[in-house]
DNA sequence: ATAATAACGAGA
DNA sequence: CTCGTTATTATC
């Protein structure tokens, strides 16, 4: 049923009228009499009897395509279940909304194959079941009850030795190429699972330099030498385009089809058609296309499972890691979770043993980075004239130099516009510079002490030098006016910017200056010969609990992009070299930082090493809600903490062992709320991405 | 929203 | 105890 309301959240039968018979199958959009009035809903089964003693008929097939396949009619039963959401709620998000031209065009094609079958069915008293799902027995990837322990389901061996050959089990004889795999000592046992569809489930940590669209098209094509399918989620329409290209290039064109909102609903609809019938193995895209229909699935794969873009912002606010977890325990399918650095997220499914590390030895590592450098306190800086023309700490200032100087571009990652408001004097308007190194101050928060992005530097007693006003306000300085300050300090340089307005791919080899934002960074043909990371206290000081692995996120993407140190590619960060985050990256060691970052969160009971929910609306709306929640026994209740004007915020605390029983409660505590029409409406957040 | 059903209270 | 009215609850 096609409504929100948790308390409906389950099937109902109604009678099949013949007419309808044909096209009454499972998995097609119908409307149906509810209540009084037309709603639509999705046919999920067809049964010879009901329970219910009288029964509505089925009021009209909206279309006789079987839109949602039971494969992942399944999967969404037990992501609602994961997150205390309706079924409703997660078939709006996996079913795109249907394009009826779209349809039309694609169904042309294979009426004119295929007569339809003109079905002789009488009015038998056959039932439409309206949402049937079984209550899937424990929502999927809890790895395991406790922090660690053994894994529950085999996990299947892709870190044992390279040896032999192929051909043992269902592979039948498919040999593949393990190519760059082969950097990484259990890589090549991870391809010929794959090849064979064993449901070999990896943790990969990607070298510096490494082409992971081309590793993870290697995956897919082994995956689908071996007669499965599989489902590739990226963050964003830069990655997708990569991993587009890499897919085209390995597999050839016609065996993929991309998934993404932004190609706009025809062409999405199409695409999702185009994959609901079979018509390609496999389907990549953007978070949305976690839900894909693939046949015979065989591997689900997400790249950089840290981007917050991976997180759904609608109810019930599924993750993509998660959701294709999910899928891959519920379909005995392969899980590949890769990228630079490593959730917190991630390490938990290798320390639970539900999936394995995919890591290259630290000397492959050493000699794949770059040349690393922090630099906080610089002395050097007053006595440098070009440093203090270029306004950068003269580290970085004599790497940008020297990497021009050998016609290597060089990368420089700024924060994002208005993620950092800079500040001006309020009395004049005069740019505030940091005392110290000129570079521009910035405001983490609105009532923040204002500190230097460049060099990190608290300015707690501003005082402006052309008035000597003490007040500051918020402006604005993004990517291109940084563009314009340093394009003076290399005159003669080309300079590019990349960001939220125009991200660019790739920028030619030569010399160049490329400013982007983090995640917009450009692959430079060759590789960088130098990268800066300029906005690490920025990312370091924010008051969230995945400051710290979200900056070693962003500096690993863009240190990836240097040339090894052997070719001279060095990378200055300007921060504190003491700082675990920045340690973590001069070893490019995201598995160790990861590690240290669960461990953290197991000490402070945090996610995920517990499983929290959110419940969030006006104070009596909350506090209703969770009075009539039959919470866990061992459930913590905290809060408030800070929420939207007027609203409140409680989390809830619960072992992972209790996950299930925590979402059951508060989606039923919803229920009885709906069911009683409370007006004041009440968010549920099973992790948040943010808990503060 | 609307219909069934349960709960309730007044009068027979 | 029954009927009529009103709250409650389910909605195939």
């Amino acid at each position: 049923m096609d409504v929100p309301l948790p308390h409906l959240d389950r099937p109902f039968d109604y009678l099949v009228p013949a007419a309808l018979d044909a096209d009454a199958r499972p998995g097609v959009r119908v409307k149906v009499r509810f209540a009084g009035q037309l709603v639509d809903g999705w046919l999920l089964e067809r049964v010879a009897e009901s329970d219910h003693p009288k029964l509505a008929y089925l009021e009209k097939v909206v279309s006789p395509v079987p839109v949602l396949s039971p494969e992942v009619a399944r999967l969404a039963r037990a992501v609602a279940d994961r997150y205390a959401g309706s079924l409703a709620d997660v078939l709006r998000l996996a079913v795109p909304p249907r394009h009826a031209r779209a349809e039309k065009t694609a169904t042309a094609a294979e009426a004119a194959a295929e007569p339809a079958t003109g079905s002789e069915a009488a009015a038998e008293p056959a039932t439409a079941a309206e949402a049937a799902a079984e209550p899937a027995t424990g929502s999927a990837p809890e790895p395991a009850a406790g922090p660690v322990s053994g894994p529950p389901v085999a996990a299947v061996d892709v870190s044992v030795g390279e040896g032999a050959d192929v051909g043992v089990a269902g592979g039948a004889g498919v040999s593949v190429d393990p190519r760059g795999w082969r950097d990484y000592p259990a890589g090549p046992a991870l391809l010929r699972a794959l090849a064979e569809g064993r449901p070999a489930r990896a943790v990969w940590s990607a070298l510096p330099g490494e082409d992971w669209a081309d590793r993870y098209a290697d995956a897919v094509a082994a995956t689908v030498a071996g007669g499965r399918g599989a489902v590739v989620v990226v963050a964003d329409g830069r990655d997708l385009d990569r991993l587009d290209a890499a897919l085209t290039a390995v597999l050839g064109p016609g065996r993929h089809v991309r998934l993404t909102a932004a190609d706009g609903p025809a062409r999405r609809y199409r695409a999702f058609l185009a994959a609901r019938r079979g018509e390609a193995p496999v389907v990549i895209g953007t978070r949305a296309a976690m839900f894909a229909p693939v046949e015979r699935l065989g591997l689900v794969a997400v790249w950089d499972d840290g981007d917050d873009l991976h997180a759904e912002p609608r109810a019930p606010y599924p993750h993509a890691r998660e959701v294709l977890l999910t899928r891959a325990q519920l379909t005995d399918a392969a899980a590949l979770v890769g990228g630079y650095a490593r959730t917190a997220e991630a390490q938990l499914l290798v320390e639970t043993g539900w999936a394995r590390e995919v890591v290259a030895d630290r000397a492959t590592v050493r000699a794949r980075m770059p040349a690393m450098a922090p630099t906080g306190d610089d002395p050097q800086l007053a006595r440098d004239p070009g440093a203090a023309s270029a306004r950068l700490p003269s580290l970085a200032w004599t790497t940008a130099r020297d990497a021009l100087r050998a016609d290597l571009p060089v990368l420089v990652q700024v924060p994002r516009r208005g993620y950092l408001p800079s500040v001006a004097c309020a009395e004049c308007r005069a740019p505030a510079r940091c005392p110290h190194c000129a570079g521009p101050l910035a405001l983490p928060s609105a009532q923040g002490t204002p500190a230097c992005r460049w060099c990190g530097r608290v300015a707690a007693a501003y005082a402006c030098p052309e008035c000597g006003g003490r007040r500051l306000r918020a402006s604005v300085t993004g990517a291109r006016r940084t563009a314009e300050e340093l394009g003076r300090a290399f005159p003669g340089v080309p300079v590019r910017t990349s960001g939220r307005e125009e991200v660019l791919a790739t920028v030619p080899g030569g010399a160049g200056l490329v400013i982007a934002t983090p995640g917009a960074e450009p692959v430079a043909e060759g590789g960088y010969g130098a990268v800066l990371l300029l906005d690490s206290w920025a990312l370091l000081t924010r008051a969230d609990l995945r400051a710290g692995e979200e900056a070693l996120r962003r500096w690993l993407a863009g240190a990836a992009l240097a040339r090894a140190g052997a070719a001279g590619g060095r990378v200055v960060v300007v921060a504190d070299g003491a700082l675990a985050p920045v340690q973590a990256l001069l070893r490019w060691d995201a598995a160790w930082f990861a590690a240290r970052e669960l461990a953290e969160r197991r000490e402070l009971g945090f996610p995920p090493a517990v499983r929290m929910a959110s419940v969030t609306g006006v104070a009596e709306a909350v506090a209703d809600l969770l009075a009539g929640a039959r919470l866990p026994d061992d459930a913590e209740v905290l809060g408030p903490v800070p929420a939207e004007e007027g609203r409140e915020r409680m989390l809830v605390r619960v072992p992972r062992s209790r996950a299930g029983a925590l979402a059951g409660a508060l989606h039923a505590a919803a229920g009885q709320r709906s069911a009683r029409k409370a007006a004041e409406p009440v968010r549920l957040q099973v992790d948040p991405l943010s808990l503060f």
